[in-house]
DNA sequence: AATTATATGTCAACCGGTTGACATATAAAA
DNA sequence: TTTTATATGTCAACCGGTTGACATATAATT
C-alpha cells in the first residue's frame, strides 16, 4: 500500500534503476526523465524508505542524546541546541532521558547500539564507566567524564567557580558557603567547588561546602547551622532560587543581609529570575563543540581530537550581589 | 567487523536460524542451546540490528515528537513525560524542535515519514493544516488542532482561564488585563482568552487583551497605556514573570498594587517563582493520554477514538494574588 | 565513417534479519 | 511397536533500496 520505487517507476514509465539514479543523482539522467520521476513521486506521495537505505549504506544519520531530563532548564536548553545543530547537518536525534538512573542509562546505551546510531552525546550520571567505550562508535561527553578515551566538553567550571566566589568576596562577604551536588558524580562541575575552596583559602577564609540532596532540605539545615552566613555560591540556579526563597521565608534580605550567586544562567532562569547573579554557561557553544567533535570522529579523523574542551562562561552581576 | 547473526551462530556452534529462534523465542529451543547462544552473543558483544529487523517487520517502534523547543519549561516537561512513557512501552523518540517555523515543521514531517516512524505527537505551530493528514500514520495533537480527524489532548483551557479571571475578581480587581499569544495560532489556549472575556462580561467588566510578541515589548506598552491596571492574567508563566519584573521596575507592588496570575505551573516555574499564582496544567496526564491515543491508533483501534480530550488543571494561589 | 558520450534498461547481489516449509534425528508417550 | 513431540538444520524468499556490470540505442564529436 505504501508506494515504493517500483511503483514510482511504473507511473513514470521508467525502470526502478532509473528512479534510484534520480533519487541519488547518480549516473546519466535526462532532464525529461528527471521531471517525470519527480512528478510520479509527488503524485504517489512517495517517500524513500530510509530504513532500507540505512541497511545498505550502513549509516543511519541518527545521534543518540542521553541526558537526565529535558525538564531542567540547563538540559532543556542544551538539548534544544544539540538537536538544532544536528538537524541542520542532516542528523536525526534520538532522545533518551535517563533520570539519573544507571539502569536506564545502560538500557539506553544498548537500545542505541541496536538501532545502529552513528554517534552518542551523553551528559548523564555514570558509574559503570566502561559501557560508553563501544568499539567504533563515536561518543562525546558533555559535563561528564565518560572515559579517558572519550572527548568531553564543558564550561570553564574552575574559572566560573573562581569568579563567583571572588565576586562575593569583593562585595564584602567573609562568611561564604558553597552548595554543590554529590561529589561522587564524575563531572567537571566539581571544579566549581574546587575553585571556591581555593579562592577562599587564598583569601584566608574558611570554606564550607554543603552537598545538595533531591529535596533541598539541606538548605534549611544550612541556615540553621550558619545563621551568620553572608554569601552563598550555589552550583546551579535552581539551588540558588531555593536559597533565595528560604532566605525570604526567614526575613533575610537579599542582597543586604545575604548575597547569592548561582550557575548556568539559562534563558529560562534569566527570564524567571532576572535579578540573580550567575555564571552563565556557553550552552550553545558547548552544543556546537560537542556536535563538531562527534562528526569529526564519525569522519574517522580522531587522530587529533582534543580530549577536553573547556569553554568560558560569563559572570552576570545581578541584584542578588548588590550594586 | 560488527558481529551479525552468522558470527554468533559460528561461535555457538548452531545455525543462524537457531540464533534467530533464540532471539525471537520462537519454535522449539533446547535450554543448552539457548545458553550457548546467549553466551556467544555476550562474547561477541553482539546486538541485533534493529534496522534490518524493522525493514522486515515493517515497524520501527519510533515516535516522532514535533514541538517548538525543549528549552521552554512547559515543552521541556511535556517532552520529558512523553519520552519517559514512550520508552517504558518500548518506543524510541525522535526529537524535532520546530522553533515555531512552518518550514522546519514541514521538513520534520517529511523526515519522519522517510524514517518510517510508527506515529507522531505534535504540538507545534501549524498553517498548512493538511500536512499532518498522512494516510495510515497515527498522529496526536497536544494543545494544537492539527485536523478534524486527528485527536487532540489539552488541559481545560476554558476552565483554567475562568478560574484565573475569577480569582482576580474575587480578590477585588476590576481593571483586569489578559495577555495571550497570537490568536491566529490554532490552539486550545485561545480558550483561556475566551474564558477571560466571558467572565469579565459576566461581571459587567470590560475585557482587554494584549497579544504578546517575541520580545515582550508589549508589556511596557500595557503599563504605559493602562497605569490603573489592577490585575493581569498572563497566558503563561514566562509572560507572568516578565509582567512582575516590569511592575517591580515601575515600583508597582505585587500583590498590593497589582495582582498577577500565570498559566502552566511547571516544575521549573514553581521552583524559580514559587510565589506566582498560576493554573497548573496536568502535563504528565496530557503526556499519558497522548501516548495512549497514539498507541490505540497504531493498534488499528481508531473506531472509538475520542477526538478531543480535555484534562482539568489546578488553580494554585500564591502570593501574587494576595492572601 | 568511426569513435565517444549520453541515456536508459536488465540483472543480480547485497545490506541483516525473519520466517515458513520441509528434512532429519532423537526422545517421549501411547 | 507406533505415534507424537522435541530439537535443530537447510533452503530460499522476503523486507526496500543501492549499485556495479553490462547491454542497447541514440546523439554528438572527431
Amino acid at each position: 500500500m505504501k508506494p515504493k520505487i517500483e511503483d514510482v517507476a511504473k507511473v513514470a514509465g521508467v525502470s526502478p534503476t532509473t528512479v534510484s539514479r534520480v533519487l541519488n543523482n547518480r549516473g546519466y539522467i535526462g532532464e525529461k526523465t528527471r521531471k517525470k520521476v519527480h512528478k510520479a513521486m509527488e503524485q504517489l506521495n512517495y517517500f524513500p524508505n530510509e530504513v532500507a537505505r540505512s541497511l545498505f549504506i550502513k549509516k543511519t544519520f541518527l545521534i543518540g542524546l542521553i541526558f537526565p531530563t529535558t525538564s531542567n532548564p540547563f538540559y532543556g536548553q542544551l538539548i534544544f541546541h544539540l538537536e538544532n545543530i544536528a538537524a541542520s547537518q542532516g542528523y536525526k536525534v534520538l532522545l533518551c532521558n535517563s533520570q539519573g538512573r544507571e539502569d536506564k542509562e545502560k538500557n539506553y546505551l544498548k537500545m542505541l547500539q541496536r538501532n545502529q546510531v552513528d554517534g552518542i552525546i551523553a551528559g548523564a550520571h555514570n558509574k559503570g564507566i566502561e559501557e560508553y567505550e563501544i568499539p567504533n562508535l563515536p561518543v562525546v561527553g558533555v559535563d561528564r567524564y565518560l572515559s579517558n578515551k572519550i572527548p568531553v566538553v564543558s564550561s570553564d567550571n574552575y574559572l566560573g567557580g573562581k569568579q563567583a566566589t571572588q565576586l562575593l568576596i569583593d562585595k564584602g562577604c567573609k562568611n561564604i558557603i558553597h552548595i554543590n551536588g554529590p561529589i561522587s558524580l564524575e563531572t567537571p562541575a566539581n571544579l566549581r567547588r574546587k575553585a571556591y575552596e581555593d579562592v577562599m583559602r587564598a583569601n584566608q577564609l574558611t570554606p564550607l561546602t554543603y552537598e545538595i540532596d533531591d529535596h533541598f532540605t539541606i538548605i534549611k539545615q544550612l541556615f540553621e547551622e550558619n545563621p551568620q552566613v553572608e554569601g552563598i555560591f550555589a552550583s546551579d540556579d535552581l539551588i540558588a532560587s531555593r536559597v533565595m526563597r528560604e532566605a525570604k521565608d526567614r526575613n533575610i534580605n537579599i542582597p543586604t543581609d545575604l548575597k547569592v550567586v548561582g550557575y548556568d544562567g539559562t534563558e529560562t532562569t534569566r527570564l524567571l529570575l532576572p535579578e540573580l547573579s550567575t555564571v552563565q554557561q556557553p550552552i550553545k557553544e558547548i552544543a556546537e563543540k560537542a556536535i563538531e567533535l562527534l562528526v569529526k570522529q564519525m569522519d574517522d579523523k580522531d587522530d587529533d581530537i582534543q580530549l577536553e574542551t573547556i569553554l568560558p562562561g560569563k559572570l552576570i552581576e545581578g541584584e542578588t550581589t548588590g550594586d
